[in-house]
RNA sequence: GGCGGCGUACCCAAGUGGUUAAGGGAGAGGUCUGCAAAACCUCGAUGCGGCGGUUCGAAUCCGCCCGCCGCCUCCA
């Protein structure tokens, strides 16, 4: 049993075996700190997310590095429109960003490198490009020779003759092959600038991840990620810059995510159909975003809708309550050794590069076989399967709290939106117990749908009365 | 124009050569319940866009066709 990645390199699934034994290096693209973070952004950031706690669920220790590009066109575009600096767009994304990514629960990397921060790192990797003669000066800007680079195509494969043919870029005259790509720009007026051996400028978009990247983790490295739309130009260049500056290989298994489409088409602010990490979760809890984006393989397009939000809410309180259930079991002293199978089925399916379907399946067929011994009253391996099902769960993500917190949670933010107290319903059902005791069942059921028209549903259960939200 | 992907039940979505095509949601029937809710049980595609082909055997491989999408330009 051992893991298989689809590696976009090879355009296969392949073993994958790291670098040095028991330890992972993995970076990932981040996000240009110019807007709110939408969905799209959320399903890369939890794919590389469960990618992270799989490897970990494994064994590995796992080096893990995001980028942050806080130095762009449109952060500066931005900054212009708002007649502020583009630091001060950029950090203001960063924060949303970093709140973004505390609501989602995602694990934090070791290292968020800032490009602004390695513009030291860029130059001296533009300098052995140079040296090399992999990079040429028009006036104040650099640019990468495509045609110098014999594996130039390789990740995306294509060749630069088929570039050529369908290249609708603007042709900069100055270049010597279409598809050459600036490494440092000449800074114009009113941007940011740093000293260079090219004179005043900044660097292009593609050196800082091969600079960061590098420093961190050094070259090669194991798992590069990110989007699809990035394998093409961005890693493409990347490994053209990477490998061209230091001669050795860059990254050796690349993972890319698919697209989140709204209504079958892309995602896109053109077609104003963005829908932000913020507005969703202002509506569902983490693990429901979470839930949905994970019943879809991770290469696959994933149509966002809100009927699937609301599906997917249905899942994760499935899980929830099948986990209080369950937490109502006597809790022993000491570590519970998980048993019952599930954790190798799982382990199966997600060492077949991450299949969290599968996965995501094998639990709900335990969750039902669960609550089926709990309807039963049998207990005989019971603790050891409930162990098993919250390591899964976690490993996943999906159960980052307390069943009572999560339900908690749901109810407190109810009671607020429709103005109740916990107290009036309390009473209510105070009054209803009273009257079921003495079996004036018509004023039971009036009281009980009386606080359905409030959202709010009962249910009779042998430890008393409970109340849920919708 | 070049490259790549997708089309599986009412909806979402696994499965990529071999017993009865995962799982979830919705729906129907049932158990439990004063009645409900939750949970559980049962049912649900003789068929995987269409047509051919390869094979003892295909949703799965090949060809063609239809429909949809992405990348080639900033993009998760």
């Amino acid at each position: 049993m051992s893991l298989k990645i689809y590696n976009t390199l090879s355009g296969a699934k392949e073993d994958f075996v790291p670098l040095k034994k028991g330890e992972v290096r993995m970076y990932v693209c981040g996000v240009t700190v110019y807007d709110r973070c939408h969905v799209g952004h959320a399903r890369a950031l939890l794919t590389f997310d469960v990618i992270y706690r799989h490897l970990i669920f494994l064994g590995y220790r796992v080096l893990f590095v995001r980028n942050f590009t806080d130095l762009d066109d449109k952060i500066i575009q931005r900054a212009r429109e708002e007649g502020t600096s583009a630091e001060a767009i950029a950090d203001r994304y960063i924060q949303e960003f970093n709140q973004d990514c505390a609501a989602l629960g995602l694990v934090t990397p070791d290292h968020e490198p800032k490009a602004t921060d390695h513009i030291r790192e860029m130059i001296d990797v533009i300098c052995r490009l140079e040296e090399k003669g992999l990079a040429y000066r028009v006036n104040g800007d650099v640019f990468f020779s495509v045609d110098r680079f014999a594996g130039y195509g390789k990740l995306s494969r294509r060749k630069l003759e088929e570039l050529q043919a369908g290249a609708r870029v603007e042709i900069d005259e100055r270049k010597r092959h279409l598809m050459d790509f600036a490494l440092w720009k000449q800074s114009k007026p009113g941007e940011p600038s740093w000293e260079s051996p090219w004179g005043k400028g900044r660097p292009g978009w593609h050196i800082e991840c091969s600079a960061m990247s590098t420093k961190y983790l050094g070259q090669p490295f194991d798992i590069h990620g990110g989007g699809r739309d990035l394998v093409f130009p961005h890693h493409e260049n990347e490994i053209a810059q990477s490998e061209g500056a230091f001669g050795v290989m860059f990254a050796r298994c690349w993972i890319h995510n698919g697209f989140v489409n709204i209504n079958q088409e892309k995602m896109s602010k053109s077609l104003g159909n963005v829908y932000t990490i913020n507005e969703v979760l202002n509506r569902y809890d983490a693990a429901v975003l979470r839930h949905y984006i994970l019943t879809s393989h991770y290469r696959s397009p994933l149509d966002f809708s809100d009927q699937g939000l609301a599906e997917a809410e249905k899942c994760v309180e499935r899980i929830y309550e099948t986990v209080d259930r369950l937490d109502r079991l006597p809790q022993p002293n000491g570590r519970v050794k998980p048993g019952g199978g599930l954790l190798e089925e799982y382990c199966r399916e997600m060492d077949d590069d991450f299949n969290t379907p599968r996965a995501i399946a094998l639990m709900f067929e335990e969750i039902r076989a669960l609550n089926r011994m709990l309807d039963e009253g049998k207990t005989e391996g019971l603790i050891s399967r409930r162990a098993a099902l919250k390591t899964v769960a976690e490993s996943l993500g999906l159960l980052q709290e307390e069943p009572n917190k999560f339900f908690g949670k749901r109810k407190a933010e109810w009671l607020r939106r429709q103005g109740l107290s916990s107290e009036s319903i309390e009473q209510l059902i105070c009054r209803r117990d009273r009257a079921r005791s003495e079996k004036q069942w018509q004023e039971a059921d009036r009281i009980r749908a009386e606080l359905k028209e409030k959202g709010i549903i009962l249910e009779d259960t042998p430890g008393g009365t409970v109340w849920k939200v919708k």
